[in-house]
RNA sequence: GCUGGUGUAGCCCAACUGGCAGAGGCAGCCGACUUAAAAUCGGCACAGUGUGGGUUCGAGCCCCACCACCAGCACCA
């Protein structure tokens, strides 16, 4: 017999695939195509074990669609610019450019060790100025059409990055690199403008009907669409204070209102309070406030009273003006109008603070009264005490009341979004060059196209003392004004990260195209993605900004889409001893331990068979070893015959068969059905594993009496069914045992199994018979057999459990079960 | 607190539109092979589906109320 030495299986086909350029591809009208996309990784040193499950989803699908007679793109590439190069450079002192070339060799060994079928020439990586070239040029696109402009603004400033975030990057006041907390900093920066399709990134959601709720759900709330309406309160003497609600119907029951500490009309309002000073120590230290406590509601409701009243423009009435931690100043307008009565938080500040509770909405049933009430009611209802409006109900009044600020001119009906537009600039080296330069005389000025790619210079210091290290080359930073031609500054910003994974999967379809971002006509033959695979942790960052780029694409005629991406499916989590499998719980496993001790096929069917794909996986020591076994068992299943049906011509298995052989070519069909449902249509690649290893099982069983005779082709149509359908999980040991039963093509030329209901239809029947619900006798019938004939062999069956009863009712659930209700 | 997901054998997990709770694997037990053990081959056992109600001839699956764990959201006016 011969050894299952996976070591030389493996190498030797990866050499061969290789050789053959086996998953090279391009474009075919001929063929239906199919785009399998998986998240490009950030080549951080080690390929772990979270990649290896992406990959291997994406490499079944891959495979089996490629057998299946797609045309298939499975590519990769290199999320290769980014910090952690950078602060290597600084603690290591190597540089960001040969940190990431050897991590990317290193870790492109660990994919191709993997076997996973990747077409290899069309590999990318972001950090090559061919890639980043096009980053500038969308960018110059984006600052011609007012997509990407500078402003001065609040930003997030990681301390510990040494760099400001976007918004989404730094949720809840945290870095979501490096988990430290960021500051407030007013900076002039760079933005994309994606606000300008904020509207599209919701209303499109309707195409994404392939795509998980929870990940919608996410996007949703961060976009944060909320309707309401602005309305000015006037204030003697002062400029007006203006506030957004959503509920204008509860105008007349606003008791007062309450300003962020960091308004801006704070200090204005204070002057000429009473104890002005005092009022402003206080403010100073609802300020002060933890920032991220405050964003997440998790400090005390405290107010400050200013000492001064504005007038409600719809009641005329004079209401003092607070100042509350609980108002954030980044939404709406920094400004609310608090109507307790309907506002749970208005309610609570209230009550502290001793002011006046009025009822303006009134539910059903009995009458609610401000002076006792204990919980806001926030829900519809008919509007009083709201003087020309009394009796509308509230869904009426909204639009009606926001309608008439807007006629007397102090208000209108407006929306208000969570999402700010995309901050991209970062003070850091390793990212791509922002391309203008700025001039004493003409200002902020583009690099014009013919000068791209602007270039990271390579020697730049890394010191680690902050600030920017492209600032301390001089070579770069002195440039020509492209316009006057006299000295101007280099931008030294350059773009955040995200950038360049907002688009790589055009740039696969043309990686070396040199006079535009991406090909025309390989979009359109590729796109949209049929099927994306990664972590949902990109769910509001990269995947919001991949649909944005696309659009903005779009809009610059680039592509025909609105979407790039029809089924999105986002692998679950690798836990080891319960936990989050990661570098910082240290309990991390390495692919190339596993591969050395099992071989890359033995970590691939154990990945995909220990859980569904979409839920996590617990790591276990001991359950590698089925999927091991199991791959020895066919091995040496295959081993027994390899031989002899290497020489014997193909026979075709005959219609009439011996019954272990009609059971044996039964089973054989339906694993085909079972496992191509699995893969295709529901992506459970842990059944379609349990359901080879079923089919082996009743190969063993059944092998002695199908062996010679009638029966003999179907064993070796068995045996090639289960190398086919196992092959895209294990492809190495599978190509093997095919070229030993005498196939010369590889397996990823060979067609998959060709389904035959006929042969997989069940001849007989076996049926439960309950009665009263309960399994009292089984009968075996024709699968033709009537209705009649099964009613009376159920009841026949269980006769003793009738006896002096009325049968009332017999269903009969075909294939499955009769069912006998007596009294 | 809100939304979603998950809860099935000692463990990881199956169960198509409501139809006999068990496919697969790990661990366990018994036999065969072996001088013996491992490996291998064959076989066995184990839960009534988180809890309590309901609908139904029939509920793991549907409905209601809870519990636990996980994820997301959360002072967004």
């Amino acid at each position: 017999m011969a050894d299952y030495d996976f070591q030389d299986i493996e190498t030797r086909w990866q050499k061969r695939w290789a050789d053959e350029g086996a998953f090279e591809v391009h474009e075919d009208p001929g063929k239906p195509k199919y785009y399998c996309l998986e998240m490009l990784p950030y080549p951080s040193g080690n390929i772990h074990v979270g990649h290896v499950r992406n990959y291997c989803i994406t490499d079944v699908i891959s495979r089996s669609k490629t057998m299946r007679g797609f045309n298939v793109m499975h590519p990769i590439g290199w999320d290769a610019l980014g910090l952690p190069a950078e602060n290597a450079a600084i603690q290591r002192g190597i540089h960001p450019e040969k940190w990431t070339r050897e991590n990317i060799a290193g870790m492109k060994r660990q994919l191709q060790r993997l076997g996973f079928s990747y077409p290899w020439s069309r590999e990318i990586a972001t950090c090559d100025a061919e890639y980043y070239h096009w980053n500038q040029w969308f960018f110059l696109r984006m600052l011609e059409k007012g997509i990407a402009y500078r402003a001065n603004s609040p930003v997030n400033w990681c301390p510990s990055c040494q760099t400001v975030l976007a918004n989404e990057q730094a949720e809840g006041g945290i870095c979501w690199r490096c988990k430290h907390q960021v500051q407030q900093r007013d900076m002039e920066q760079w933005f994309l403008r994606i606000t300008g399709y904020q509207d599209e990134l919701l209303d499109d959601m309707a195409e994404l009907d392939h795509w998980p709720e929870r990940v919608l759900v996410q996007q949703k709330n961060w976009v944060g669409k909320s309707p309401g309406a602005e309305v000015d309160f006037p204030v003697d003497g002062l400029e007006p204070i203006r506030i957004f609600t959503t509920r204008v119907d509860t105008i007349y029951g606003a008791t007062f209102m309450v300003l962020a500490p960091e308004h801006p009309m704070v200090d204005t309002l204070l002057e000429g309070a009473p104890d002005a000073a005092a009022r402003k120590e206080r403010i100073a230290r609802l300020r002060a406030q933890d920032r991220r406590a405050r964003l997440e509601g998790q400090v005390d409701k405290e107010g400050v009273f200013t000492g001064r009243h504005a007038t409600n423009p719809y009641s005329g009435e004079k209401i003092p003006i607070w100042v509350g931690n609980f108002v954030l100043m980044g939404y709406g307008t920094g400004a609310i109008m608090s109507v307790p009565a309907h506002d749970e938080r208005d309610l609570e500040f209230a009550r502290k603070y001793g002011l006046d509770v009025r009822v303006v909405v009134q539910p059903e049933g009995p009458e609610l009264d401000g002076a006792t009430l204990e919980e806001a009611y926030d829900g519809e209802g008919r509007v009083v005490n709201s003087g020309p409006f009394d009796g509308l109900p509230s869904e009426e009044a909204i639009p009606k009341m926001a309608a008439w600020a807007e006629e007397k001119g102090f208000g209108k009906a407006t929306i208000t979004y969570r999402l700010k537009d995309w901050l991209i600039s970062r003070q850091r080296y390793w990212g791509t060059p922002i391309p203008v330069v700025y001039c004493d005389k003409d200002g902020v000025v583009p690099v014009p196209d013919e000068q791209l790619p602007v270039v990271l210079p390579p020697d730049a210091p890394f010191t680690g003392e902050g600030g920017n290290p492209l600032e301390k080359v001089p070579a770069f930073v002195n440039a020509t004004c492209p316009r006057c031609g006299g000295a101007a500054r280099r931008e030294t910003d350059t773009m955040d990260t995200f950038v360049d994974s907002s688009w790589y999967f055009y740039r696969y379809l043309s990686p070396h195209k040199d006079d535009g971002p991406a090909d025309t006509d390989a979009v359109k033959y590729w796109f949209p993605i049929d099927l994306y695979v990664g972590g949902i942790e990109h769910a509001i960052l990269h995947l919001v900004y991949s649909r944005f780029w696309t659009k903005m694409m779009r809009d610059l005629g680039l592509v025909d889409l609105n979407e790039p991406v029809v089924r999105l499916f986002p692998q679950g989590m690798v836990h080891r001893h319960g936990e989050v499998m990661s570098k910082s719980k240290g309990n991390t496993i390495a692919p190339d331990d596993v591969v050395a001790r099992y071989g890359a096929d033995t970590l691939r069917l154990y990945i995909l068979f220990a859980a569904p794909p979409e839920l996590p996986m617990e790591w276990s020591e001991s359950g590698i070893e089925g999927p091991h076994r199991f791959l020895l068992r066919v091995w040496r299943l295959v081993d027994r015959h390899a031989a002899a049906f290497s020489t014997e011509p193909l026979a075709e298995v005959p219609a009439e068969l011996p019954p272990a052989a009609r059971d044996l070519r039964r089973k054989v069909h339906q694993t085909i059905a079972r496992v191509t449902r699995d893969i295709e249509e529901r992506i459970q690649l842990n059944t379609a594993v349990a359901a080879l290893m079923e089919l082996v099982n009743e190969i063993y069983r059944l092998e002695e009496q199908v062996a010679e005779g009638p029966g003999r082709p179907g064993l070796r149509e068995a045996l090639e069914t289960v190398i086919r359908l196992l092959n895209p999980f294990t492809p190495h040991i599978c190509e093997e045992m095919w070229t030993r039963l005498g196939h010369r093509e590889t397996l990823v030329r060979t067609a998959w199994p060709v389904f035959d209901e006929e042969a997989a239809r069940e001849d007989e029947i076996e049926l439960a018979v309950q009665v009263n619900g309960k399994v009292r006798g089984r009968i075996t019938v024709a699968r033709e057999a009537g209705e009649e004939t099964v009613k009376a062999k159920a009841l026949e069956v269980v006769a003793e459990h009738l006896e002096g009863k009325q049968v009332k009712k017999v269903l009969i659930v075909p294939g499955r079960l009769v069912s006998v209700v007596v009294k």
